[in-house]
RNA sequence: GCCGAGGUGGCGGAAUUGGCAGACGCGCAGGACUCAAAAUCCUGUAAUCUUUAUAGGUUGUGCGGGUUCAAGUCCCGCCCUCGGCACCA
């Protein structure tokens, strides 16, 4: 018998397939498309690791599933080639990177031929290719021209090791996301995108796709909407020769809480210092405060949560509401680039300005105070129907009892029908509701229409007991941040937290405005390898853009790499290629000599593959609309806030220009877990825990190696990656191919196959959908353990195959041309399922006596409950459990199980 | 602190969303083949108790309560792990 010699049958299909072309997409194909993408590797020195084979291989097997659907299917690769090590390498050893990239590259295909995966390499791009980068350059041109790229001095961030700035995505708990080091402030000029204006398109898009709740939730939080109101305080002066009027304005999402402001602070770096110089009489002091909170990094900021500050001394604020003068502080727990660098303290109402107001000693004053007391109310059906009966006769109202909470518990099947009746009732009140889960509705507001007491159920009554507010119990030396009512704030007194928010912001002439977290992308890096951005400085004309005729500008040859540290790109030292004429007057100019950050290839590349060798246009009309948007993006959680959501904003504002005919690039997001080594640790050189693909593919074959990768565990989860535990796909597979050896098993099969073929159909079909590997492997498996020893028609050999074929390419291909087939398998059809060969006709029920399983029944698939019920009485077994007792009840759960009641 | 995901045998993990917990695989134990070993194949494998055995009982999905004929799954209150954000007004 044939040994399965898997190193030639996956050497001699990867060349075949590459021959004939099988992955290829086809533009002009009439079958429905799909696009299915995967980020695109950077490719480094070492090659492709474990980490990339996930999202690789999850996509390969979709891909394939796909095709074998009848989808025309993209699944394209390409080089996310710019980048540090490229160029780290060419400081250490004087070769140009493009030289480098050019190898790793090679390398890396090999890599990915070898794992069999089937990509379209007809439409391979690489960002750092001119022709490719053209049209980096040339939107960023696009932006530019839509005033959404500005240069600006200000305070970035600034990674020391790689001497370069990095936008706010790029650091990670204070650290550079790329080499770790401690990230420092510093202030450069540099080029901006306005990401800022696309915040809330960004958060709109959000709704409209169809990604897992938790990439959702954290571009929500990366961007950060909050609503609340800009209010403006007069500033009065000691100094009365002031001419000139000063105010301060503030961004609060709490202006109820106005009454309760007792001083202001603004943030080290406000202009107001630098503009009331003369007024402020401790300014020697202020200016040496300011001067140590410069001194502070990032880390000693974040460390060190101790509160400081100066008080501003011979100005201060007054409050618009109650005309006060308050006091003004500087101190760094203001941001300067939050909201407007300045705030109104309510220590009464927050905890950053109760802390600060104690070690100051401020005035700390209350103005919101929690619901009088919290009722609750256990809610049945007939309570229900009772209140609605009463709104319906206006019996219903609201205006003895002021300051009440309500919470409210209903019964878990009252919850559907319930829902929008409380919404319904609390649209016309300041109310406050959220569910808890899905059973608990709770509902604050100011005032209480009834007032029902915890009724009869003793259990409730103690529940409800511990939720009550005691009122003579609150605290109030402690900071109280809920919701509530307002009081000690004049004409306001009463109103709920909610209602008083837009009427005091009225009364001071205040604005709603929205503010983000987001800031705006710092996009210029001083490195050398990377796009130029294609800009020409002239001192007649300013900022000029190179001519799109002149696109690209590509990276001249340098000697030295090494980034200068001032805050220039090695670019900078080359006099030749920086001086240049300007576009527009003719007059010298000088070439804008920073690069673009990695992150601007990666923007637009899926765009590019629909059309990559289109030299008129990043990509034709025509293909952008046959393929776009992506249907299926693989990728890591690690670029939700960075790749990502970069790529979204290039989207929607190539949308706005009309150059892309969908809102959104990605219509689903499948992120997934990362591998981890043996030891449960991250995989890396020094612990010594590192699997390499390629090993494993020489050890086990490439075929193995998928299916290995896919068992592990759900795609979404964190797996380790376990030595071992490979023999067991190994051990499948040899089985597969030895089963397929023999020539004594074909013959005509029996029903239980048919039925266990057609079930393991509908189960991988259904995973695959789902992205569930593990369990189509195991359902794989268990159809092997099925059939194994029993006759089996070519037919089904046939099916196993292409059930199979995704995820073991190499294996199928061979055994299914050994069938005698001419054609990939890859291009056959996929097996469909019989429901009434799934079903079988008798099976076995469960039955259980007072919730214990107690025996079995084997019943037809069409009995009625009333003939199982007496099947389940008079089995003998169970008449040893219900004998001398009286049956109270029997549940039938057809198909399932009988549980009897005594 | 806030947001998100999770906690199931010795291990990785299943469980159609309330219906036989532990599928599938690893590992382990016993057996077959072998002079022997490896490979392969077969059998067993949550814990615990009763029993010579067949068999049967009890407990069991992080902890404590609850709802239900029935809970890994739903509700309430905790604990722990991982991921993200964090002086964002």
């Amino acid at each position: 018998m044939k040994k399965y010699d898997f190193i030639k049958i996956e050497k001699h299909w990867q060349k075949e397939w590459e021959k004939n072309g099988t992955y290829v997409a086809d533009n002009k194909s009439k079958k429905e498309k799909k696009y299915i993408l995967i980020e695109f590797p950077y490719p480094s020195g070492e090659g492709l690791h474990m980490g990339h084979l996930r999202p690789y291989v999850a996509g390969d097997v979709y891909s394939r599933f796909l095709r074998m659907n009848g989808y025309e299917v993209m699944y394209p690769i390409g080089w996310d080639a710019f980048g540090l090590p490229a160029e780290n390498f060419a400081i250490k050893k004087g070769i140009h990177p493009s030289i480098s990239t050019v190898k790793n590259i090679t390398n890396a295909k090999e890599q990915l031929k070898s794992w069999g995966m089937g990509f379209d390499w007809s439409r391979e791009v690489n960002t750092t290719d001119p022709y490719y980068y053209k049209w980096t350059q040339w939107i960023f041109l696009k932006l530019f021209k839509a005033g959404l790229a500005y240069e600006a001095k200000g305070m970035i961030n600034w990674c020391p090791k790689d001497k370069t700035g990095l936008a706010n995505e790029e650091v990670v708990n204070g650290c550079c996301e790329r080499c770790g080091a401690t990230v420092e402030k510093k202030e450069l000029r540099q080029w901006y995108l306005k990401i800022t204006a696309y915040a809330e398109k960004l958060l709109q898009g959000l709704k409209t796709l169809a990604w897992e709740n938790k990439i959702k939730v954290q571009q929500e939080n990366w961007i950060g909407r909050s609503e609340g109101a800009l209010i403006r305080f007069q500033i009065s002066m000691n100094q009365s020769n002031q001419h000139e009027s000063a105010f301060l304005e503030v961004f609060t999402t709490r202006p109820d809480t106005l009454f309760g402001a007792t001083y202001m602070v603004v943030a080290p770096e406000h202009e107001i210092i630098l503009k009331l110089k003369s007024q402020i009489s401790n300014l020697k002091e202020v200016e040496e405060y300011v001067a140590t909170t410069k001194n502070k990094s990032e880390e000693e900021r974040i460390e060190n949560k101790e509160k400081t500050g100066m008080e501003l001394k011979g100005i201060k604020a007054i409050n618009p509401v109650n005309n006060e003068e308050i006091p003004i502080f500087v101190a760094d727990y203001v941001l300067s680039g939050y909201g407007t660098g300045a705030i109104m303290a309510v220590p009464a109402h927050d905890e950053r300005d109760f802390e600060f107001a104690k070690k100051f000693k401020l005035e700390i004053k209350s103005v919101i105070r929690p619901f009088k007391e919290t009722r609750v109310l256990f809610v049945n059906r007939s309570l229900i129907e009772n209140w609605k009966e009463r709104i319906s006769e206006k019996k219903l109202l609201y205006k003895d009892f002021e300051g009440w909470g309500i919470e409210i518990f209903i019964e878990d099947d009252l919850v559907k029908e319930l829902t929008p009746f409380f919404q319904d009732l609390m649209k016309d009140g300041p109310y406050y509701c959220s569910t808890r889960g899905a059973t608990k509705l709770i509902i604050y507001r100011d005032k209480v229409f009834d007032v029902i007491l915890v009724d009869g159920d003793e259990k409730a009554k103690e529940y409800g007991k511990k939720l009550l507010i005691p009122k003579n119990e609150l605290d109030w030396s402690l900071v109280y941040t809920e919701e509530g009512i307002v009081f000690n704030s004049g004409q306001f007194d009463g109103l709920s937290v909610e209602e008083a928010k837009w009427k005091i912001t009225e009364f001071v002439k205040g604005k709603k405005q929205i503010q983000y977290r987001l800031r705006d992308w710092v996009f210029s890096r001083q490195r050398y390898w990377g796009e130029p951005i294609p800009l020409i400085h002239c001192e007649k004309c300013g900022i000029v853009p190179v001519p799109e005729e002149e696109l690209p500008v590509t990276l001249p040859e340098v000697k030295k790499y090494e980034p200068t540290g001032t805050g220039e790109s090695p670019l900078a030292a080359i006099e030749s290629w920086v001086n240049t004429k300007c576009p527009k007057c003719g007059g010298p100019g000088k070439r804008e000599t920073n690069t673009m950050p990695q992150w601007a290839g990666s923007s637009w590349y899926y765009l590019r593959y629909t059309d990559p060798k289109n030299e008129k246009e990043f990509a034709g009309k025509e293909l952008l609309k046959r393929w776009l948007p992506v249907d299926v993006y693989f990728g890591g959680m690690e670029h939700t806030t960075l790749h990502l959501l970069y790529s979204r904003f290039w989207h929607e504002f190539l949308y706005d220009e009309k150059l892309v005919q969908t809102p959104e690039p990605y219509a689903r997001r499948i992120p997934h877990g990362i591998i981890l080594g043996a030891d449960g640790e991250k995989m890396s050189k020094s612990r010594g825990n590192v699997a390499n693909p390629d090993t494993i593919v020489k050890e086990f074959g490439a075929d193995a190696l998928r299916m290995y990768e896919l068992f592990l565990g759900p795609h979404e989860a964190t797996v380790s990656w376990n030595e071992r535990g490979i023999l067991g796909v190994s051990r499948f597979l040899e089985r597969i191919y030895k089963l397929f050896q023999s020539k004594e098993n074909e013959g005509e099969e029996d029903s239980t196959v048919r039925g266990a073929v057609h079930e393991t159909i509908k189960k991988v079909s259904e995973d695959i959908e789902v992205f569930k590997f593990n369990t189509v492997v195991s359902a794989l498996m268990i159809l092997l353990n099925q059939i194994e020893n029993k006759k089996i028609s070519r037919e089904t050999k046939e099916t196993f195959l292409k059930l199979l074929a995704p995820l073991t390419p190499h294996l199928t291909e061979e055994l299914w041309h050994e069938l005698g087939n001419e054609s990939s398998i890859h291009t056959s059809v996929w097996p469909t399922f019989d429901a009434t060969l799934v079903e079988k006709d008798l099976f076995m029920i469960v039955v259980q006596v007072n919730g214990k399983v107690r025996g079995q029944i084997e019943v037809a698939r069409d009995i009625t409950k009333e003939e199982a019920e007496h099947l389940a009485l008079d089995n003998e077994k169970i008449k040893t459990y219900t004998e001398g007792k009286t049956v109270k009840k029997v549940i039938y759960v057809p198909k399932k199980i009988i549980n009897i009641v005594v």
